[in-house]
RNA sequence: UCCCCAGUAGCUCAGUCGGCAGAGCAAGUGGCUGUUAACCACUGGGUCCGCGGUUCAAAUCCGUGCUGGGGAGCCA
């Protein structure tokens, strides 16, 4: 007989045929006579509640049964005559697949999420983690729809890369060397004798490669892991997250922001068309305001304004920041939270910063003072996605290089695009984690990814 | 990396002014019950984060280290 799934036994109409259902125990109520034991499997939220009869034969084995053990249980499903839940299974027989002992760590209470990240392993069996592991699943779906529907390729690319994209952040470095004895040249280390001859890191984004992409197949995208060394310790960073970059030929900035608004708003109302039952559970117990946040994200214009109208609505706003304002800064958490949450209490898009704040690559504006930037500030969040135009001309993007001190021979082929057949377009990264935040309500980045990495932490 | 807070039973926490280590839940045993994180009774359970110091006496005060959390920087 084939196992049903809970999701499906949930879902069924008719009763009292026979089903085979397999899961782990959350919970066991019992007695001589018989025990309900409630089954999850992860196909859902809810659990379906089995009937032990005294009669089964193993009875006294099911009277043991714990927490945590997992179960293949074969009967008949039936309309449940208790409140609480349409149909339950009369079991005809249970077999035991393994009993757990009285040491399983998750008990029929709420646990802490600090206690749960140290049982990373196990939290996916509560009903938090569970749903938070479905709609991570249902989003990445969604993504690759959204993108399919849009005409999109998806493509793939590096996480070995010999080039420090932008600058940005430090690097985890890749090496077949042992570190105690590397192999030196004139006191330092030599890399020609590595693996691949060269320095070589953990890509920090994909962006580089994916123009290539894009100025070939035209509108890309990219949804992989991404890799930052930074020392950073809040709640919005991890080492490895995961990114997806989309990359636009034949686009300008404004083009780029309609499409960054378009993409958060379809995942948003996805979620709440697709996962209602899981989000309902954050709704109830993590974040009392969010269906209406969501509403909000899904149904209003994302305000926009030039990075100036900011500084100044910032400096006008009689708010005493901690940080000053100033024009040529770049933007603090405490001023986007100001934007975003209380000035327009909605998604906001900033754009055309002040080039000294961003990287070499993002398109130098006709005042030669500012780039094609935007940064989408959502509310609870701050910076979920950052992007630009892109700097198409050879001669301004040779230009800004040298003016920032970096090595045009590393740069070689992404210049070589801008000298055969180069083209405006516009791409921008999206924190796949800082989206599951936004839409679970969830405020700590390390309970959204299944094994967070943080400093000091590379545990499971 | 910087600032602040915390670390006590398996979990969540209380522990007053420095004076015998506590509760709820969980677990074990028994009872009872179409139950809903069931319920009732009893039982067991401690490196008070580590190290050093002050003191007749330290969970409590001081120093230091480690770990976790909140905030900041960096960013997605």
């Amino acid at each position: 007989m084939k196992r049903t799934k809970i999701i499906d036994l949930l879902a069924s109409e008719g009763s009292g045929e026979k089903v085979l259902c397999k899961g782990w125990v959350r919970t066991r109520r019992g007695s001589k006579e018989f025990s309900f034991v409630e089954l999850n499997d992860g196909s859902c939220l809810k659990n379906i509640q089995v009937i032990a009869d005294q009669s089964l034969k193993n009875y006294p084995d099911i009277e043991k049964i714990t927490t945590g053990s997992a179960l293949s249980v074969a009967g008949a499903l039936t309309p449940s005559p208790g409140k609480g839940q349409k149909w339950e299974i009369q079991a005809e027989s249970i077999e035991i697949i393994d009993l757990a002992p009285d040491s399983f760590p998750l008990q029929k209470k709420r646990h802490t999420d600090e206690y749960l990240r140290t049982i990373a392993h196990l939290r996916p069996r509560t009903n938090k983690y569970g749903a938070v592991f479905r709609i991570r699943s249902e989003l990445s779906y969604a993504i690759h729809r959204f993108f399919r529907e849009q005409g999109f390729k998806y493509i793939h690319t590096p996480i070995l890369t010999a080039s420090d994209c932008e600058g940005a952040g430090e690097l985890f470095r890749v090496t077949t060397f042992d570190p105690d004895t590397p192999p030196k040249i004139q006191g330092k280390v030599d890399y020609q004798q590595d693996f691949f001859g060269k320095e070589t890191n953990l890509t920090v984004s994909g962006q580089l490669s994916a123009e290539m992409l894009a100025l070939s197949l035209g509108d890309v995208y990219t949804f992989g892991p991404t890799f930052r060394a930074e020392n950073s310790n809040t709640a919005r960073h991890v080492a490895e997250f995961w990114m997806v970059e989309p990359e636009m030929a034949f686009c300008d900035l404004a083009g780029n922001m309609d499409f960054a608004e378009a993409f958060i708003k379809y995942l948003v109302v996805y979620v709440m068309e697709n996962c209602m039952e899981d989000l309902a559970l954050f709704a109830k117990f993590v974040d009392k305001q969010l269906m209406a946040t969501l509403d909000n994200i899904g149904s209003s214009d994302f305000e926009r304004l030039v990075y100036g109208e900011a500084v100044d609505i910032l400096k006008t706003s009689g708010k005493k920041f901690e940080f000053p304002v100033s024009h040529g800064q770049d933007l603090q958490s405490e001023h986007e939270k100001y934007l975003t949450e209380i000035h327009f209490k909605k998604p906001v898009i900033i754009f055309d910063y002040p080039k000294g704040i961003k990287p070499f690559y993002m398109r130098l504006n006709d005042d030669n003072d500012t780039v094609a930037a935007m940064d989408v500030l959502t509310p609870r969040i701050g910076e979920i996605i950052g992007g630009s135009q892109r700097e198409e001309r050879l001669d301004i993007l040779e230009a800004r290089l040298e003016e920032l001190n970096l090595p045009k021979e590393t740069y070689w082929w992404y210049l070589d695009s801008r000298r055969y057949g180069s083209v405006p377009h516009s791409g921008f990264g999206m924190g796949f984690e800082r989206l599951l935040m936004l839409v679970t309500g969830i405020r700590n980045i390390r309970d959204v990814i299944p094994f967070p990495r943080t400093p000091k932490n590379i545990e499971f």
